[in-house]
Parts: structure tokens; C-alpha cells; sequence
RNA sequence: GGGGAGGUGCCUGAGUGGCCAAAAGGAGCGGACUGUAGAUCCGUCGGCUGAAUAGCCUACGUAGGUUCGAAUCCUACCCUCCCCA
């Protein structure tokens, strides 16, 4: 009995950490000892929308949170929320959400798997759809699950309410959308279930509804939401502040260094394994003045680096970067430009042209704004003035505006500067 | 069912016949500076034309209409919000 409990406070321990809250502490306790005692993994849950299948560091919060209760030996479900993610919710879109596919389900759930055990281990993960218990549901059951609410319940979540009072549209089938969260709870029997604090309502619906079917109600622990790089807003895709796991080194390191130095210290705690103890000094010195933000920053940089692309990659990447911005040279890392030699008039190239390659403009007006700003480089010297063809040799390096490097390539023929130019995207 | 308000660029939001590719802020982008893609300041910010003190094309919910001329006026439709039932 007492043997396990040492063991149950260190594991607590280890899941506090970062948390925004666990409710209820006791209840975990409860179920991590009766782990212990009888060896019934807990089935720890979370949610996710199969819309948008890139995963960031905003999301890697709540999957590292997974990742331990794996590493404790439980039972992770990554459930892919299909059914919910099809019925749409329309909040503040401006056309009504696309409905999915079941191809495009199965294919964007395949992105999330490949990129989600880069975190979790497959081994201990079940990845379920709710589609498979939800679109079983009668209208009668849909009813009942409804009835167990109330408006003003549903009113007490901070986004309805908010719409509300902003006079902003409420779909009624959004009332719906905590329920039916909930009811995967039930369907699954789950444990624990994860989210970040904006999930805090409809967690705890879930542990209602698992209390109204009988269910020992599911323990909730809610992360904090992670600021994007601007260091304000939730890290998103559709925000464009988000740090994609699978950039490419380089980029990573950029955007990490980006965030604002008061980020440094919740950047450590929610996205790395560093000790507390060890964050807590460093902040400490950065506050007396002994420690730099910008090198402490670098750390972190790292760190996040090492995490997802190994130790060499994220040496490199911090090279590149002191290269790139405190000596403004290019890095080793520029990405290729290949030219066809066909593609050369005289080994001269119109500086318009070249700046379309580099797919870096959405339009010409903003290669030419760029252009005309001074933001282009060749070899260190700018070219200003449109109406410019420039000579490209082998090697030659491209630089467009503050970030995005390139090393031209004069290739043979055609075929090969498309595909070069594919490799580069 | 009745009454009222409203839909403008990536977002917020001004504009009520020509001076409107559309104020202002934010985001983005470029430059300067530096401690970095952070902070600050300056600039830029629909697209196309081998490049421009120029021209053209798209754009103020949708479709028509009035007018030399429409984001602005009229008609119908779609959508949202508020009050009453």
C-alpha cells in the first residue's frame, strides 16, 4: 500500500509541471496509486481537429504532457476529432467550413500521426476517430445528452459569452459541440483527459456526463496556452506565429529567437525538459543583469533545435544564425537556387525573374517594393533598380530581405532547375 | 410575424455621388539602428505591364438599375445583430 506512494508523489511531481490546473489533484492521486496496486493503465485523452494537420509548439504543450503519462506507462488516446471536425465550427470564418472528406480525414490524420510520434510513443498510443461512436448517436440519445444542460451553463464559457455580449453570431449547433466532446469522455471511459485552458469547459462537461453514465468522472489537467511569436496572440497556423515542428533548422532557430524576451522563461517550462531548478537560476541571472536575454534566448533556441532535429543540426543552426544576423553573411543552410544555364542570356539574368524564382513574393509588386527598398543582395552588394540583369555565376549567393538566403546553382538543363526549385520549397 | 441597425482591403474600422485603390490603427514586408527575425524609429503595404512623374485590370455582401461618373442613390436577394411577439 505505503510502498507506492513515494512513487505516486514523485510521478505527480513530474505532471505538475507547467500545468495551469489539475482538477482534481486527488482524484489523479487516487488513480496513479491504483495503477500501482493493480496495474490498470489509465487512458489518458485529447482531442484533436483534423482540419489543419501541421503540427506546432503550440501544440506540442499537451502532447509532451501525454508523453510523460506514456513514460509512466499509461495509455495515451490521440483521438481525431472527425465527426466534430466535420459538422464545422463556423466561428469567425467567413465561408462555412469545407466539409472533409473521408479521404481527407484519413490523409490528414496519417500528417498528424507521422508528425505526432515525433513526441508520443506509437507503441502506447491508440489513435481513435469520435466519428466511430457519434455518428451512431439517435436523435432521441442526442436529445437526452442535450437535456442535460442548460443555456445558462453553456453561457457561463467565456467565448459564448463573449460573442454574445460582442453581439457576434452563435451557431445552436455549437452548444452541441462541448456534449459531444464530452461524450467521447464516456465512449472511451477515459482517465485523464489533456487540453489547454480554453478547453477547460469542455473538459469538465466531459466529466459530467461520465458521472450522469455511471463513469468515475475523468481527472482534467489544462496547460497554458502558448503565445505565438508575437508574443500576444495563441501560437496558430491561421496567425502565421506559429513555429512548425518540422521546419527546417534554421527557421526554427529564427522564429525561437523572435519571441519576446519575456517568453524565455514559459518557453523552457512548457517546451523543453530542462530542469525548473535550472530555469529559475537562469531567469534569475538574466534579471541581475549576468546573463544576457539574447544568449539565454540562444539556449533556447537550442535546445528546441536539439529536440527536434538532434545536437549537429542545432549547432548549426546557432552558427548560421550569429553568421546570418550578427554578421549578415550566409548561412550554410541557404537554401539552393538552381538556374538553368538555358535561362541565361550572355550568363545574365533579369533581376525580376531571379526574384520570382526564389518563391519568396506572392506577387511581382512585392518583389518590386522589396527591390526598390533595398532589400536584395548579391553577394553582398544591392542591387537597387528594376530594370537590371545581373550576372549569375556558380555559387553566387542571393540574399532577400532579412532571412531568406539563397546559393544559386547553374544547372544543365531545365528539368533540373524545376526540380531544384522543388527541393527548395 | 413586427420594428430597428448593419455587411468596406489580411484584421479592426472611417468614408454617404467625382479629390477613393479607399482615412486611421494593427498585422505583414523593407530599411536604419542593435542584443536577434526582440525593442525603437522611418518607409511600404490590391494586382499586372522589361519599369513607369505612365497605363491597364480587379475590388467596398450578391445581382441588376439610375447617372457623364457609384463604396456612396434605387430595386431585389443573401447574411448578421438588437428589441418586441
Amino acid at each position: 500500500m505505503t510502498q507506492y506512494a513515494e512513487q505516486v508523489e514523485r510521478d505527480l511531481a513530474m505532471l505538475k509541471r507547467g500545468t495551469e490546473e489539475i482538477i482534481d489533484l486527488e482524484d489523479l492521486r487516487r488513480k496513479l496509486l491504483r495503477f500501482y496496486e493493480t496495474g490498470k493503465k489509465l487512458v489518458v485523452k485529447e482531442g484533436f481537429d483534423p482540419s489543419a494537420p501541421d503540427i506546432h509548439l503550440g501544440h506540442t504543450v499537451t502532447l509532451r504532457k501525454l508523453r510523460q503519462f506514456q513514460e509512466l506507462g499509461h495509455e495515451v488516446v490521440f483521438l481525431i476529432g472527425d465527426f466534430t471536425g466535420r459538422i464545422g465550427d463556423p466561428t469567425g470564418k467567413k465561408e462555412t467550413r469545407r466539409q472533409l472528406t473521408e479521404e481527407e480525414v484519413q490523409r490528414n490524420a496519417q500528417t498528424y500521426a507521422e508528425q505526432v510520434f515525433k513526441i508520443l510513443d506509437p507503441e502506447k498510443t491508440r489513435v481513435a476517430f469520435n466519428s466511430t461512436w457519434l455518428s451512431r448517436l439517435t436523435l432521441e440519445e442526442v436529445i437526452i445528452l442535450a437535456s442535460r444542460f442548460t443555456v445558462a451553463r453553456m453561457l457561463e464559457r467565456e467565448d459564448f459569452s463573449r460573442r454574445l455580449r460582442e453581439g457576434r453570431p452563435i451557431g445552436l449547433h455549437e452548444f452541441l459541440y462541448p456534449l459531444l466532446q464530452g461524450y467521447d469522455s464516456v465512449a472511451l471511459q477515459a482517465d485523464v483527459e489533456l487540453g489547454g485552458t480554453d478547453q477547460r469547459f469542455n473538459l469538465l462537461v466531459g466529466r459530467d456526463l461520465q458521472r450522469e453514465f455511471g463513469q468515475e468522472p475523468q481527472v482534467i489537467i489544462t496547460m497554458p496556452l502558448l503565445e505565438g511569436t508575437d508574443g500576444v496572440e495563441k501560437m496558430s497556423k491561421s496567425l502565421g506565429n506559429y513555429i512548425g515542428i518540422n521546419e527546417p533548422p534554421f527557421s526554427m532557430f529564427g522564429k525561437v529567437m523572435s519571441i519576446p524576451d519575456s517568453l524565455i522563461e514559459k518557453y523552457f517550462v512548457l517546451l523543453t525538459d530542462v530542469p525548473l531548478e535550472e530555469v529559475r537560476k537562469k531567469k534569475e541571472a538574466c534579471e541581475r543583469g549576468e546573463l544576457h536575454p539574447k544568449v539565454w534566448k540562444e539556449e533556447l533556441a537550442f535546445e528546441l533545435v536539439r529536440l527536434y532535429h538532434g545536437e549537429e543540426e542545432a549547432k548549426k543552426a546557432l552558427e548560421d544564425f550569429e553568421r546570418a544576423f550578427s554578421q549578415k553573411a550566409c548561412p550554410e543552410s541557404a537554401q539552393d537556387l538552381c538556374i538553368a544555364q538555358s535561362e541565361l542570356v550572355a550568363g545574365k539574368l533579369w533581376i525580376m525573374k531571379l526574384l520570382q524564382r526564389t518563391g519568396v513574393f506572392q506577387s511581382k509588386s512585392e518583389a518590386r517594393r522589396c527591390l526598390e527598398q533595398g532589400g536584395v543582395y548579391l553577394n553582398g552588394e544591392r542591387i537597387s533598380g528594376v530594370d537590371q540583369d545581373v550576372p549569375l555565376k556558380d555559387g553566387d549567393v542571393l540574399r532577400v530581405g532579412k532571412k531568406s538566403f539563397f546559393r544559386i546553382r547553374i544547372v544543365a538543363s531545365r528539368e533540373e532547375s524545376v526540380s531544384g526549385k522543388e527541393e527548395v520549397r
